[in-house]
DNA sequence: GGCTATTTTAAACGGCTGTTTGAATTTAGG
DNA sequence: CCTAAATTCAAACAGCCGTTTAAAATAGCC
C-alpha cells in the first residue's frame, strides 16, 4: 500500500467523519501511519488532498452515472420518474465494491462538501463532472416536460439537498432506526426509501 | 446596544455564513466592536454562545409553531399535507419581523448545526423543544394515517433534510436563479416552492 | 462624593493549525 | 556497486485558536 493510498484511505472516513475543517493533517497522519510531511509532500496542500479524495470517488462513479443517465435519454420510450432516480442506485451501490461503505462514505463527503469551505465542491463538481448534470436534467425533463426550466431547478435542488443530508447523517440516523424500531436498515435499505419520495416530490403537481 | 447583544447579532451572521467551527471568536467580537474577553465573560464559552443564538431563536419560533400545529390536531377535520407544511410559513416568514433576514438566517444556523458539531444541534432541540416535534408528526399522521411510524420516521427526515439544505444553500440558490432566470426570488420564494415538493414527498405512496 | 459591584480592557497562556526545511533514508537505473 | 533521484523523517516555523488573568474603567447605590 503506497504512502499515497494510505493518506487517502484515512483522510476520507475522517473527512466523511468530521468535515474537511474539522479534521487536522494530524489526525490524518498518525491514522494513516505516515509521516505528517507526507501530504504536502505528495499533494501540496490539505485543499488538493480534499480534491484528490473527492476525484478518486467521481472517476468511478461519474462514467457510469452518466451512462445509465444517458440511456434513459436516447430510448425513444418516455421514461418515469422512478425509473430516473433508480438509475443512480447501482452506480452509487457499485461503490461498495470499489471500497468497504463506499456508498455510504462517498455521500457524506458530499454532504460535508456541500456546507464546508461554502460551496467549493459544487463548484468543483460541476466543472469537472458537467457531463452527470446534464444527462441528468435532460432525463428528468424527459420524464416531466410540462416542468419549466427554473422549477425544474428548484425541484433538483431540493432533490440534491434530501439525499446529500439525508446520507450526510444517515449513520446517526441508521442508529436511531435500530433503536426504536428494532430494524436493521442499511445503507440500501435507505436508498430505497428515498427513491419515492424524491420521485414524488420532483413529480409534485405545479401550483401557479 | 448591550455588549451581550451586540456579540449574539455578530455571531449569528458569521455563524450562518462559515458554520460554528469556521467561525472564530476573533471574528464576532471584532465584527461587534467588542472586546475578545467578553464572550466568555458574558457566555462563559464558544459552546454557549452557540446555544444562546440558537434559543434566541427557538423561543421566539417554537411557541407559533407549536400552537400552528397543535391547531390542525385538535381540529375535527383531517388536515391535508399541504396545510401541515404551510403551518410552518407564518412563524418562519415571522422571524424577519423579528430581525432582519431573520428567516434566512435561522434556516442556515439550523442547516449548519445539523452538519457541523457532529449532531449536538439534534439533541439540543429534540430535548429543550420537544412539543414542536411531537405536534408536528401528530399532525403529519392524522394528514396521512396509513403511513406506518417507521416510514413517517424516515420522511420526516428526508423532509427536515430537504429543507435545512435548501436553506442552508438558499443565498447562493437564489443567486444562481437571478442570473439563470433573471427571476428576483426571496426567501419566502423558495418556501413557497418547496412546500409542495415535500408535501408531495411525504405523500407518496407506499411500496412494500 | 465615596464605595462597591459590574463591566471592559490589554496581555498573555498553552495548545493546535498547515506548511517548510534540510538531513537521513530508501528506491531505482546504469 | 555506485550514483542520483525519490521518499521519509524529526524538527521547527509563524499564525491562529479558545480561554484566563489581573488591572483599569465604568456603573449604580448609600
Amino acid at each position: 500500500m503506497s504512502t499515497k493510498n494510505k493518506i487517502l484511505d484515512a483522510a476520507e472516513l475522517l473527512f466523511a467523519d468530521k468535515g474537511f475543517n474539522g479534521t487536522s493533517l494530524r489526525e490524518i497522519t498518525s491514522q494513516a501511519e505516515v509521516n505528517l510531511a507526507a501530504v504536502n509532500y505528495h499533494f501540496g496542500s490539505k485543499k488538493e488532498l480534499i480534491k484528490a479524495v473527492m476525484s478518486r470517488y467521481m472517476n468511478e462513479l461519474g462514467p457510469s452515472l452518466e451512462s445509465a443517465l444517458g440511456a434513459l435519454c436516447t430510448e425513444e420510450a418516455k421514461p418515469n420518474l422512478i425509473e430516473v432516480f433508480s438509475a443512480f442506485i447501482e452506480p452509487l451501490l457499485h461503490l461498495n465494491n470499489f471500497k468497504e461503505n463506499g456508498t455510504s462514505t462517498f455521500l457524506q463527503l458530499l454532504g460535508r462538501g456541500y456546507t464546508d469551505s461554502q460551496g467549493f465542491l459544487r463548484w468543483f463538481l460541476t466543472t469537472q463532472y458537467p457531463g452527470v448534470f446534464t444527462n441528468f436534467t435532460a432525463a428528468v425533463h424527459k420524464a416531466y416536460p410540462e416542468l419549466s426550466t427554473e422549477e425544474m431547478f428548484w425541484r433538483l435542488h431540493f432533490t440534491m439537498g434530501t439525499i446529500v443530508f439525508t446520507m450526510s447523517s444517515s449513520d446517526a440516523l441508521i442508529d436511531i432506526a435500530l433503536n426504536d424500531f428494532d430494524r436493521k436498515v442499511d445503507i440500501a435499505g435507505v436508498i430505497k426509501q428515498v427513491i419515492p419520495y424524491v420521485a414524488a416530490g420532483v413529480a409534485a403537481p405545479i401550483i401557479r
